[in-house]
DNA sequence: CATTACCTGCAA
DNA sequence: TTGCAGGTAATG
């Protein structure tokens, strides 16, 4: 359940054991489709010998940046991890990338439901996800009005819209019910019904809700780990997912579970309004 | 706009 | 054995 945080975190770690390293070479590559080449050994061709400039994020995108001028988008999706090892670590039945490091250390992609991906791309391609994807909530283009004016165009509910990675991108399940509970806002009400108070607090609460997890490093629930496989602590810090029969922390009201748009929500009946 | 496919592990 | 978890692309 990687979001915007845990992205955050893995970018972070990630940063520390792959800037300046070079890409040795393609040790082995498991699930052939989670890479975006038409064959294992294009894609092994095309990243040896490649060495790292940046790891950037984009919304729930890591971005390494190689230095002729391609990058490298890999997506997480829901199980996936990106794990630095020493190459003589034992390799288990879920890992289906592995890449040899100059350190002698490897890159390692795990995800049990072989649902993330990695993409190699150029200039052409990062534009094109900057472009399909809505500002980020923690950089300055993420503004009150511009805010404001999404949610204006939206004919939908308030939580769809928040999953909604062109209105902004980023927040998942998790996050989008954190938020709405601490602006105190019901899933179910319609985007374009929220009064400029409502949507202002919704704005702060995005930003909060989004770097007090950053601070603890992420919500591992299940699969979520850094670079160095260390689990977060943000688990502990939720207020409305995951809590269903529990007391809300404001008002003591039992939180409840609903489905929204094919999604689990949890909220607080009594303080979410 | 909603639903389904992609996958697997795990709880009921 | 069924169904759920969840991000995104593709499809209805």
């Amino acid at each position: 359940m990687p979001e915007l945080p845990e992205v955050e975190t893995v970018r972070r770690s990630l940063e520390q054991e792959l800037v300046g390293r070079r890409f040795v070479a393609l040790r082995s590559l498991g699930w052939p489709k989670i890479v975006n080449t038409h064959s294992p050994e294009l894609f092994a061709e095309a990243i040896a010998q490649r060495q790292i400039q940046q790891v950037l994020r984009r919304a729930k995108y890591l971005l390494i940046e190689l230095d002729n001028h391609e990058t490298l988008i890999v997506h997480l999706r829901m199980t996936g991890q990106m794990l630095v090892v020493a190459a003589d670590q034992p390799a288990d039945k879920h890992t289906h990338v592995v890449v040899e490091l100059d350190n002698g250390r490897e890159l390692r992609f795990h995800d049990p439901r072989k649902f993330g991906r990695w993409s190699l791309v150029d200039r052409s391609g990062v534009d094109e996800l900057n472009q399909r994807l809505g500002p980020e909530p923690l950089g300055d283009d993420f503004t009150l009005a511009d805010f404001s004016q999404r949610l204006q165009r939206k004919a939908t509910k308030i939580k769809p819209t928040l999953l909604d990675q062109s209105v902004l991108a980023g927040v998942g399940n998790i996050y989008a019910d954190e938020a709405l509970w601490l602006a105190k806002i019901h899933p179910l009400r319609a985007a374009k019904s929220l009064n400029p108070a409502e949507v202002a607090a919704l704005f702060e609460a995005i930003k909060t809700v989004l770097r007090n997890s950053i601070e603890h490093r992420g919500t591992t629930l299940v699969n979520y780990r850094d670079a160095y496989g260390a689990s977060g602590e943000n688990q502990y810090h939720l207020e409305a997912y995951g809590r269903t029969g529990e007391p809300c922390r404001r008002c003591g009201t039992p939180i409840e579970r609903i489905v929204v748009g094919q999604r689990s929500t949890h909220l607080c009946p009594v303080c979410q309004v």
